[in-house]
RNA sequence: GCGGAUGUGGCGAAAUUGGUAGACGCACUAGACUUAGGAUCUAGCGCCGCGAGGCAUGGGGGUUCGAGUCCCUCCAUCCGCACCA
C-alpha cells in the first residue's frame, strides 16, 4: 500500500491557498457570479465541534464546484458574536466579552483552516466589531425615520410623513401605525408641541418604543425569556417573576406581513420552512364585533373567524391582564378575579399555552348582551386568552370549539348548538358542514353563506366589520444586556432623539460590572460617560442578537467600505445570496427577521434585491452520541453494559474521548476524575461496553468530538468526506466515527491508482480504453447530477465505486485520473492539489476546468426492459431506443422466454411504461 | 394543544418521475498473503427454511398490473412555539 501522507499535504496546500489568496473573491464583471453561505456561528468556549462543519462543509463543496465551473464565487465566513453566554461568562468571571469573544474566534478560525475551506478570508465579519455595528445602529437610524406607507405598500421616509401632516393633517394618511392614533388636521399638527410631534410621529415610526409585556425577575434585575420561566420562578435561582410592562424598542414587521408571505413563492425554500413562516404570520380572515356590557357605556371588542356561529356565544372571555376587567367586574367577584389575575400574570406564556389539561377562569359577574339578539350573556376571564393577540377577547361557542366546549362543561356554562344534525354534548363540532340552527337571520345557511351574511349585518348595523387579522406581533428589538449594539438614541423631554450619524458608531463603555444597577437599570446604566455632552441621558437596551445577523450578508459584498454598508457596485454585483445553508431552527426567527429588514433595505432604495437568497437549505444538526457507563447505586463499581440488568446502576455520562467503539479505556477513565481512582469494574469478555445515547453535542454530556483530533487522526479530506458520507445533508443524524475508515481507505485507494507502495508516480500517457473512459463519464455524470441535488453522501458512493472499478482494472492512465482528480478535488481539494502538482501543472487545481461527460460513454445503444407477468418481473428484454409501443408490443409477445412464462395464453392486457417495465396480464 | 419533520438489515444508509428494495460504507464470518497489520486482497452477509419457497421498508387499511415512494388511519421519536379564537 502506498504512503498517502495526508498531514504534510494538507498543511502545504493551505499555507499554499493562503499566501496566493486563491479564494479571494473580487468583482469581475467578466464571469457569472456565485454567492454561496453557511449560517454564520456565534463563537462558543467550547470551541467548533464535528456538527459545525457539516453545513460548511457541503457549501464548500459546491462553491468549489461552482469556481471550477468559471463563476465567481463568494464564499465567506464570519462570526455572530453579540450573545449571552459571553456575557453570562463575563458576570461570573469579570472578563469582557470582547475579549473572550476575541479569543473564542481565533480558535475557530484556527479550527475552520484545519479543514481547508475556501474562504476569502478578506470578507470575514463579525456582528461585535465596531466596524461592523457602526452600520447596524445605521441601519436601525433608517427604520426608524421610516414609516409604512399603505396606499403606495412601501416604506417611506418620515419628512414625506410630516410634510403630508402639515398640508392636511393624517386624514388622508393611510399608514401602518399604532391602532391608537386620533385624527388631526394640518392646523392641529402645526399647533403641537415637539413633544408631541414626536409622540405622534414614535406611532409611525418603523421601530419605535412601546409598553411590551415582558417576564421581569426583579432578583436578578433581568428580563427573561419564556424558556427561562418554571411555574412563575426564575429557572436560575428560582427568583419570583412577574409579567410587568415595560418600554421596549419594537420593529413594526407586522407592515410587512402581507409581503412576507406573498414572496414566498419567489423563492426556492424548503416547503416546510414556508409553511412555518406563513403559520406564524398567520393571516386569517374574520370579523371583528362589539358587545355592550350590560348597564354601562363599556364595549367588548372580539375577534372571530367564525362569525356564523354567532347565535352560539353563550359567554365571553377576556385576558386577565386586560384592563377592562377591573372596570367591569361586579363586587362579589372582585375578590375571585383579582385573585385569578394576579396567578396567571405571573405565568409565563408558554406556560399558559402547553398547560390545555388545567381549565381555569373566573366570572367577573358582568354581562354583555349578544348585539344580534340582546342575549345576555356572562363575562368571564381565563388565561387562555392572550392579551397580545387580537384583540385580546374571545366569543365562546361551546359547540363550535373544543377549547369553550371544555370551558363551558367545567363551569357549567350553557351550550346551544348551532348547526343542524349536530351531537355537542361531548364534543365541539369545528367543521364548516351542515345548516345553521337557532340562528335568527342565519338560519337555513351554510356556515359559509352564514358568515357572509353575519359580516354584512353586523356592517350595516354598525357593531361589526370584516377583518383580516395577522398572528404575527411587532418583534420586540430591546434587551436589558450589556453584550449588544447600543441603540444610536438619546433621550429629551423624554422623547427618543438619533445620534448624528458622524457619532456612529456609538460604542460599548466600559462598565465594572456586567449586571443590572441596584436601581434596576440595564448594566449600561453602569457606565460613568453614558450621556450626551448636552446631559441627556443614553437609551441604555441593547439590540437582541438578530440585529446584526438581519443584514449580515449584504456586509459580505464589501466589509471593508467605512463609507456605506456596502457600495452600489458590490450590491448590484453581488445581488443577493444564490445558495444559503443553516439549519431550520431559525425558521421563525433569523430568516424572517433577515427577509424583512432585506424589503425594508428594498424600498429605502438600499439594496437591489426583494429577497436576499434565492435558494435556502436547511441542513440537520449532528449530534452527540453520548457514551454511558452504569455505576451500582450506593458503589463505586461499575457494570458493563450487557449485564447492568443484573443490578440497579444509574447512568453516568463517561467522555466518549476515552471510548472507542463502545469499549471504554478503564485506565483513562480512572485518571479522569479524583474520585474515579478507585472505580471497580464488573466487564464482559474481559471488556467494559458503554451504552450509547443520542443527545446534543455539548461540553455538559461529555460528547463533544473536536474536528481537530480527527483531522489529524484521518486528514481533512477524510473528515470532509466523512461528514458528506454520513447521510443526507438536510437530516438529523448522530455523529459516530464506526464507519470513517471506509472513507479513509478510499483515500488510500485513490492515492494508489497514482502512486506505488514507494509512491513512485504510475500514471502513463497510454489512451484509455472504452470501458475506462465510460467508468469516468459515468463518473462525471453521476456527480454532476448529485452536486445539483446536494444529494453529496450518493456522490461519495459513487467515488468509491469508480475508484473500486479502476483498481480492478489497474487504471493508471492520464486520460482518466486527471479530470477524475478535478472531479473529486471539490471534496478532498488537498490530496487532488498534490496529484494535480505532480501530474505538472503549475497552478491550484480550483483554476483547472470542469471536465465534461460524453452521452456517448455514458448512455446504451438500447433499454433493457424488465418483464413482468401478472406483476412478477421474469425477464429482461432488450429493445431499441425508439420506442414504438405497437412495435415493442409486437416483439415482447413473440419472444421465446415471454411465450414460456405465459404458458402461450395470449395475454388480456400489455402495459408498457417506456424505460421502465412491460407488464403483461395473463 | 398547535405547527414542522422522521421511521428501510446488527449499524450509517441507497432506491432521481410509483417499476427487480437494501447500491456504497461500517461491523461481522471464512479464506489468502504474511519476519502479526488497527495493512492488503478474495468470498459471504435482510429474516425464516435443508430445500423449493415464503416473509420483509413503524402498525393497520386503501388506490394500482405493480407502493419504501401516492391516499386514509394509528403508533413511536425528534425539533419549534406566541393556547392565534
Amino acid at each position: 500500500m502506498s504512503v498517502y501522507n495526508f498531514t504534510e499535504i494538507e498543511k502545504k496546500w493551505q499555507k499554499f491557498w493562503k499566501e496566493n489568496k486563491t479564494f479571494k473573491a473580487d468583482i469581475d464583471e467578466s464571469k457569472p457570479k456565485y454567492y454561496i453561505l453557511d449560517m454564520f456561528p456565534y463563537p462558543s468556549g467550547a470551541g467548533l465541534h464535528v456538527g459545525h462543519p457539516l453545513g460548511y462543509i457541503a457549501t464548500d463543496i459546491i462553491g468549489r464546484f461552482k469556481k471550477l465551473k468559471g463563476y465567481n464565487v463568494l464564499h465567506p465566513m464570519g462570526f455572530d458574536a453579540f450573545g449571552l453566554p459571553a456575557e453570562q461568562y463575563a458576570i461570573q468571571t469579570g472578563q469582557h466579552p470582547a475579549v473572550t469573544t476575541e479569543e473564542n474566534i481565533a480558535r475557530y478560525k484556527e479550527q475552520l483552516e484545519n479543514i481547508g475551506f475556501s474562504y476569502d478570508w478578506d470578507k470575514e465579519v463579525r456582528t461585535s466589531d465596531p466596524d461592523f455595528y457602526k452600520w447596524t445602529q445605521w441601519i436601525f437610524k433608517q427604520l426608524y425615520n421610516s414609516w409604512y406607507n399603505k396606499s403606495t405598500d412601501k416604506a417611506e421616509a418620515i419628512e414625506e410623513l410630516v410634510a403630508a401632516f402639515e398640508k392636511n393633517g393624517n386624514q388622508e394618511i393611510k399608514a401602518h401605525c399604532d391602532e391608537d392614533t386620533e385624527l388631526f388636521t394640518a392646523d392641529d399638527w402645526k399647533g403641537y408641541s415637539d413633544a408631541q410631534k414626536s409622540a405622534i410621529l414614535l406611532k409611525y415610526r418603523l421601530t419605535y418604543l412601546a409598553d411590551t409585556v415582558v417576564n421581569w425577575c426583579p432578583a436578578l434585575g433581568t428580563v427573561l425569556s419564556n424558556d427561562e420561566v418554571k411555574d412563575g420562578f426564575s429557572e436560575r435561582g428560582g427568583h419570583p417573576v412577574e409579567r410587568k410592562k415595560m418600554p421596549q424598542w419594537n420593529m413594526r414587521i407586522t407592515a410587512y406581513a402581507d409581503r412576507l408571505i406573498n414572496d414566498l413563492q419567489d423563492v426556492d425554500w424548503p416547503d416546510p420552512i414556508k409553511e412555518m413562516q406563513k403559520n406564524w404570520i398567520g393571516k386569517s380572515k374574520g370579523a371583528e364585533v362589539t358587545f355592550q356590557v350590560e348597564n354601562t357605556a363599556h364595549e367588548i371588542t372580539v375577534f372571530t373567524t367564525r362569525i356564523d356561529t354567532i347565535y352560539g356565544v353563550t359567554f365571553l372571555v377576556l385576558a386577565p391582564e386586560s384592563e377592562l376587567v377591573e372596570q367591569i367586574v361586579s363586587e362579589d367577584q372582585k375578590e375571585e378575579v383579582t385573585a385569578y389575575a394576579t396567578k396567571a400574570k405571573n405565568r409565563s406564556e408558554r406556560e399558559r399555552m402547553s398547560d390545555v389539561k388545567t381549565v381555569s377562569g373566573a366570572f367577573t359577574g358582568a354581562y354583555a348582551l349578544n348585539p344580534y339578539n340582546q342575549e345576555r350573556i356572562p363575562i368571564w376571564i381565563a388565561d387562555y386568552v392572550l392579551a397580545g393577540y387580537g384583540t385580546g377577547a374571545v366569543m365562546a361557542v361551546p359547540a363550535g370549539d373544543q377549547r369553550d366546549h371544555d370551558f363551558a362543561k367545567h363551569f357549567d356554562l350553557p351550550i346551544q348548538p348551532i348547526i343542524d344534525g349536530t351531537e355537542v354534548d361531548e364534543k365541539a363540532d369545528p367543521t364548516k358542514e351542515g345548516k345553521m340552527i337557532n340562528s335568527g337571520i342565519l338560519d337555513g345557511l351554510s356556515p359559509m353563506e352564514a358568515i357572509d351574511k353575519a359580516c354584512d349585518y353586523a356592517e350595516e348595523n354598525g357593531f361589526g366589520k370584516t377583518k383580516v387579522n395577522f398572528k404575527i406581533r411587532d418583534a420586540v428589538f430591546g434587551r436589558q444586556r450589556y453584550w449588544g449594539e447600543p441603540f444610536p438614541v438619546y433621550f429629551k423631554d423624554d422623547q427618543p432623539q438619533l445620534l448624528a450619524d458622524d457619532k456612529l458608531p456609538l460604542e460599548l463603555p466600559p462598565v465594572d460590572k456586567f449586571l443590572p444597577t441596584e436601581t434596576g437599570e440595564p448594566p449600561l446604566g453602569r457606565a460613568e460617560n453614558w450621556h450626551t455632552v448636552d446631559g441627556y441621558p443614553y437609551e441604555m437596551t441593547t439590540m437582541p442578537g438578530w440585529a446584526g445577523s438581519s443584514w449580515y450578508f449584504f456586509r459580505y459584498m464589501d466589509p471593508a467600505n467605512d463609507q456605506e454598508f456596502a457600495s452600489k457596485e458590490a450590491l448590484n454585483y453581488w445581488q443577493d445570496v444564490d445558495l444559503y445553508v443553516g439549519g431550520s431552527e431559525h425558521a421563525t426567527g433569523h430568516l424572517l427577521y433577515s427577509r424583512f429588514w432585506t424589503k425594508f433595505l428594498y424600498d429605502r432604495g438600499l439594496v437591489p434585491v426583494k429577497e436576499y437568497a434565492k435558494k435556502l437549505v436547511n441542513q440537520g444538526m449532528i449530534q452527540g452520541r453520548s457514551s454511558i457507563a452504569y455505576r451500582i447505586n450506593g458503589t463505586n463499581t461499575y457494570v458493563s453494559k450487557g449485564l447492568r440488568k443484573e443490578h440497579d446502576t444509574a447512568k453516568i455520562h463517561v467522555d466518549v474521548n476515552m471510548v472507542e467503539n463502545d469499549v471504554l479505556d478503564i485506565e483513562s477513565f480512572k485518571n479522569w476524575r479524583p474520585d474515579l481512582k478507585d472505580a471497580e469494574f464488573i466487564l464482559e469478555d474481559g471488556k467494559y461496553i458503554c451504552g450509547d445515547e443520542v443527545e446534543k453535542m455539548s461540553k455538559r454530556l461529555y460528547n463533544v468530538v473536536n474536528p481537530d483530533d480527527i483531522v489529524a487522526k484521518y486528514g481533512a479530506d477524510t473528515l470532509r468526506m466523512y461528514e458528506m458520507f454520513l447521510g443526507p445533508l438536510e437530516q438529523f443524524k448522530p455523529w459516530n466515527t464506526h464507519g470513517i475508515d471506509g472513507v479513509y481507505k478510499f483515500l488510500r485507494k485513490f492515492w494508489s491508482l497514482y502512486f506505488d507502495g514507494n509512491n513512485q508516480y504510475l500514471v502513463s500517457e497510454e489512451k484509455a480504453s472504452p470501458e475506462e473512459l465510460k467508468i469516468l463519464h459515468k463518473a462525471i455524470q453521476k456527480v454532476e447530477d448529485d452536486v445539483d441535488r446536494l444529494s453529496l453522501n450518493t456522490s461519495v458512493s459513487h467515488f468509491m465505486i469508480t475508484v473500486n472499478e479502476l483498481i480492478a482494472l489497474k487504471c493508471h492512465k492520464k486520460e482518466i485520473l486527471e479530470p477524475l482528480a478535478i472531479l473529486l478535488s471539490p471534496f478532498a481539494p488537498h490530496i487532488c492539489e498534490e496529484i494535480w502538482q505532480i501530474i505538472g501543472n503549475a497552478e491550484s487545481i480550483s483554476k483547472a476546468s470542469y471536465p465534461q461527460f460524453e452521452q456517448k460513454y455514458v448512455v446504451e445503444a438500447s433499454h433493457e426492459y424488465p418483464v413482468s407477468i401478472n406483476g412478477k418481473v421474469r425477464t429482461k428484454l432488450s429493445f431499441a431506443i425508439d420506442e414504438d409501443k405497437a412495435e415493442i408490443e409486437k416483439q415482447v409477445l413473440a419472444n421465446e422466454m415471454v411465450q414460456k412464462w405465459t404458458e402461450g395464453k395470449t395475454p388480456k392486457k400489455v402495459i408498457i411504461v417506456p424505460k421502465r417495465i412491460i407488464n403483461l396480464v395473463v
